[in-house]
DNA sequence: GTGAATGTATTACAGCTGTAATCCAAATAA
DNA sequence: TTATTTGGATTACAGCTGTAATACATTCAC
């Protein structure tokens, strides 16, 4: 079984691109990340070469132009860099992230009350 | 205030042996290293050098040999890593991410019920 | 048909990383 | 005292990343 390649922060940008919506052009690319990334059209040229370089997309030339759509589902690139996050940060074990989250006070009683929920449907 | 610098992979596992035991010396690092990694000497040495650049350890001249101790805490460290990796791949939210991992039933029902206590704490 | 625009391919370049090796000075052994 | 060992400083080098620019080819407007 072939584990995804490694996508770098700015690569994950794009991704999420074309996760949302398949295939798209590069200019389509290009217009959707606008409003959050300052990058010139280059650079997001740059990232979609890469990107197909390392197999994790790919294109096809329909009418004269490239519609890239995705090699990699976003469950299996999230699965795989959520593991190795958490083998290099908590060695591996979930519990503790949640802890410190806890610690930090990141959720709402709302959130919490629903990760409750989350875990008792799990336990039925 | 001053956020903590990047903390690349493998100078990661430097810190984990500084955060446990503090301070140590070149070689106790290397020891320390040597179960878990096939680092040569050399290249721990690189990354404690690295890690002092960047002000995540400095050292003090024991008895002739340099003595490191971390400059950053664990706690600080972990946090950081924790929210960027959380806004890169889960926009930030962290919900997701305990979805996720049950969808993928990484966790125990003991590990479960273990969540679900704490989280009644922080409700109580 | 020729120049301009547009999309694609190639090239650039510095900083970070992984993974060391080499050089040098001090201490130690003989 | 001289050769060896050892620790620290400097250098190496390729691959990945961020961030594009330039070169080239095709198409479209005149």
């Amino acid at each position: 079984m072939t584990s995804v390649p490694h996508i770098s922060d700015a690569e994950w940008e794009v991704m999420k691109v074309l996760w949302a919506k398949t295939p798209c052009t590069a200019n389509e690319v290009i217009e959707a990340l606008a409003d959050q990334t300052d990058w010139k059209p280059k650079t997001i040229r740059t990232l979609l070469n890469r990107l197909a370089l390392k197999q994790a997309i790919s294109y096809s030339q329909e009418n004269k132009v490239y519609a890239y759509f995705p090699l990699v589902s976003e469950d299996e690139c999230v699965k795989s860099e959520t593991t190795s996050f958490l083998k290099r940060i908590y060695g591996g074990a979930f519990k503790p992230l949640l802890v410190n989250f806890l610690k930090e006070d990141h959720l709402s009683q709302e959130d919490i009350q629903e990760l409750k929920n989350i875990l008792d449907d799990k336990t039925k």
